[in-house]
DNA sequence: AAAGATTCTCTACAGATGTAAAGTTAAAGC
DNA sequence: GCTTTAACTTTACATCTGTAGAGAATCTTT
């Protein structure tokens, strides 16, 4: 019942934030939005979201002559695709590790370790009532 | 002077994380390591070895009819290649959420989440120390 | 040296991805 | 109704990825 981990290329991002931003929404309309920092024409876009819905990504209505899209993946789900990528193959799953090597990645101001920090305190507490499962 | 951003497919993973516990070493010995989990044949090995030299991932060098492989990519690099990944595509090189999204990815131990915070504190004393650029 | 085993090289091929041109149809304006 | 315009459909093609067979070269053993 849970769907297969969703992974997408770059272009398929690009794709996907600018349907997110604007959906419900047509090719020309997307097309239009992303030209200016990819330099793709109406084919294209045209042709990378058709694929899209066939991979399940978007689902698309036509409406007479023109044709809706709109996203099937929400953003949590494929924020946590890209993630558990990362985790399963580059950290063999190891969690703290990935979180380390991310802290390491570039550096922080102090408010964001703050906010972090706190993040995981809450975690901390909601643990404390529940036993881990999963 | 700083290479490009290290991106590696499923199967690239596999291949250079035997080759990182194993270098220097051969497509044979790789083949086997990896024959198990993957059920590749030695072709397929040698094939991906060899790409992933073109790419410069793997290094090769020729003794006599035997071909010795060692990684060029260190496991932080790619690492840090796959997470740039995710925080520039799927947060739009916001590190906060990227980090609550992997906290929620899973059910953290208690441990876990105490390590992590230690990571954290370390880190914050850090900052306070040199203030943030970048 | 002949036979077997090991490793190599070359070639192939299907499916995915990035990118788009060309031609077709339908809507809108005059 | 005819022209322009906006959107669509079809087809294409180069590159990358996953996967591997076939045949050549080499080393190892009797």
């Amino acid at each position: 019942m849970s769907k297969k981990p969703i992974e997408l290329t770059e272009a398929e991002w690009r794709i996907i934030k600018a349907v997110w931003a604007e959906e419900p929404c047509t090719a020309p309309g997307i097309q239009s939005i992303l030209e200016g920092e990819t330099g793709w024409t109406y084919s294209t876009v045209r042709t990378l979201m058709d694929r899209m819905v066939v991979k399940g990504l978007l689902a698309a209505k036509k409406l007479g002559k023109m044709t809706t899209y709109r996203a099937v993946a929400t953003p949590r789900q494929a924020q946590k695709g890209e993630l558990m990528y990362a985790l399963k193959n580059a950290f063999n799953g190891a969690l703290t590790p990935m979180v380390e090597c991310l802290l390491n990645t570039r550096d922080l101001t102090f408010d964001e370790l703050d906010k972090i920090e706190l993040l995981i305190q809450t975690k901390k507490r909601d643990v404390s009532k529940t036993p881990a499962r999963d």
